[in-house]
DNA sequence: CACCGGTTGTTCAATATTGAACACTGGCGT
DNA sequence: ACGCCAGTGTTCAATATTGAACAACCGGTG
């Protein structure tokens, strides 16, 4: 399982939008041109559902919404669970190539309260430090490796800094209050004026056929 | 197929190597910690290969080593072509968010020539100064996503950066003679003493076993 | 010599990913 | 009323990936 990113961008979508439909998250998903930057095709979305859904992280509520059938899924409590640690990892974890968690993460910041976003950046912070520390010291071995190799190493650590001086920049605007989260009022304004409407109506009636024990 | 910097790794690897069995692959990747920074499991190289011998990318022999039966490698005319197709691109490409193929690329770059690598190098440059205009335009039409979204565009940015200067250094240093590449002497000192002494053995023995017609 | 454990070399079933194709709806022009 | 096309919602067969397990050999040790 390469892709802990689909699995965390999933579920989190999921828990952003809930109850909501494989069609409606691709949608979402596009808008947000993140099938771009994350690599996810309609058939990812589709297949990652039933996985998670397979594994008690959503359930999967089988519709009936007007004549139509509708796959329709909420999170469940081991799903909140499960999206908490992966999003803590992601963030934790530093690999300058690949990127993709901690970026796939940081977008779906405001599920987080700011406590929890604050100290986990602090400890990407010293991650970072530890990392760049390592690279130093293991200078020395890698005298036998070709001098283009040994360059990318610098690469490298270039990498790292510009992504810790965003953090800490990232940190300081939490601090001020500027990034709006969980907890906060108003956590996430839905990207563009009309579909988000939609998907609205649709949640409410989502919500109403579900309670109606089907 | 996410991964072409699997293709790329294993194209090129043979070719530095060839004629090559798969566990000969997997050591000398090993040995790089190529496994850990590109995603490459023992179980990808021998698919991997099977697959750019399907694809008539590779030659496939079976020797008999002794009493053993060995799979080894040589690489097609049309396989040093499309490497060199793939590597192209894999340096012009680019992409924050997906660094893989490029640092594969790079460590892969004593297989060109000095002249084709400036010249590729000089596109991801123009590349990169293309992608920065193009974002730094569309900083308008995001003014509809959450704060934290538009922030991370300017990691986005900073990373961009960091990966230009370090380009133009390695221009620097290239045209300052600095690297072994294709076509001067001595272009790949093997990483360490002793396992290249066994594999340069058996490579002459696998290029034997070959032109004896098997 | 019988056994052990490490290296060599590979296969395989389970799982994930891909993107094309399917099937249905609803509106709109004629 | 008809045909058409754009949107909605999903499935599926082909392919790729994973990592654990397999099997054979070699060199020592008791």
């Amino acid at each position: 399982m390469a892709a802990t990113e689909t699995r965390l961008l999933l579920l989190g979508t999921v828990m952003l939008f809930e109850p909501v439909n494989g069609y409606q998250l691709r949608r979402e998903l596009l808008s947000w041109e993140v099938d771009e930057w994350a690599h996810v095709n309609p058939g990812s979305i589709y297949s990652g559902l039933t996985t998670l859904a397979k594994q008690g992280l959503l359930d999967r509520h089988d519709l009936v919404d007007g004549t139509r059938e509708v796959a329709v899924y909420t999170s469940t409590k081991a799903g909140r669970e499960e999206f908490s640690r992966m999003w803590v990892s992601a963030i934790e974890q530093v690999d300058p190539l690949s990127p993709l968690p901690f970026h796939t993460a940081i977008a779906l910041m405001p599920l987080n309260d700011r406590e929890v976003v604050r100290a986990t950046l602090q400890t990407r912070l010293a991650r970072i430090d530890a990392t760049a520390r390592e690279q130093m010291s293991r200078k020395g071995d890698m005298s036998a490796f070709p001098p283009h190799v040994r360059s990318l190493a610098d690469l490298w650590m270039g990498l790292i800094q510009t992504d810790r001086e965003w953090v800490v920049n990232l940190i300081g605007r939490l601090d001020r209050g500027e990034l709006a989260l969980q907890g906060d009022e108003s956590s996430w304004a839905p990207p563009s004026g009309d579909p988000g409407w939609q998907m609205a109506s649709d949640r409410e009636r989502y919500l109403r056929l579900i309670s109606g024990r089907n």
